[in-house]
DNA sequence: CCGAATCCAACAAGATACTG
DNA sequence: CAGTATCTTGTTGGATTCGG
């Protein structure tokens, strides 16, 4: 059962919603993983290739997802190694989120262009 | 009328809803400051005081802010001066976010919690 | 195929001091 | 009151290389 970090945490995290989200969803990348998991699991390859990432820098942000609990890695012994990545609960009970931010974000993009043609 | 900086965005920003709410939201205070501001306009001291962040910091996430359109900055010419911010059309668009945030942190906070119990 | 290790450039943000 | 200017620090994430 991995645990946070243990580094220092912002002041309120664990305390205020929106601190803690925010603390999460920092990363450059968290929330296109989470949205990528969240139609089902995906190996390290799958994800690599949807979004445009390095390989060093997949592997650091899937290790935090995991250390954070939403993110559930399973290494298969095989040869060729096979691993796996899936919401856990919390990370699954992300989506209505998820959908929020899907709807607000192609509405700020209306925007954008809306912007522009002034 | 406010623009968007002109550094080099991310690829797919203004494309992919999720690549464009995430550049916005990076930063670690834009998700406080608009919930500040969800329910009403602030002045600068207020918010500074609501939130535990330094005037230089407070200062440049609100203009950022400002360039990507989800705050209004109204200074009055007044002795002292007064300055008041509030959100736009497309920043209250943003409370459906807010509302699911707020309700997922919280489970989080509780999951957190649950954790360390055992 | 998956990912650890190392190094490094870029940027975000805090401390502090000063201004109209 | 509401900033700006400057300096310094910390953290991210990318490039590259190596290992099981």
């Amino acid at each position: 059962m991995p645990a946070l970090a243990e580094r220092p945490l912002p002041k309120n995290f664990g305390v205020c919603p929106f601190v803690t989200a925010q603390k999460l969803l920092q990363g450059k990348w968290a929330l296109l993983i989470i949205h990528e998991l969240s139609s089902g699991p995906k190996r390290f390859g799958e994800l690599q290739r949807s979004i445009d990432i390095t390989q060093a820098t997949l592997s650091s942000q899937l290790k935090n997802l995991e250390a954070e609990g939403l993110v559930l890695r399973t290494a298969y012994p095989e040869i060729p190694p096979r691993v796996e990545y899936e919401l856990t609960a919390v990370g699954q009970s992300f989506q209505p989120v998820l959908d929020a931010i899907e709807t607000w974000g192609n509405g700020y993009i209306d925007y954008l262009h809306a912007q522009n043609k002034e």
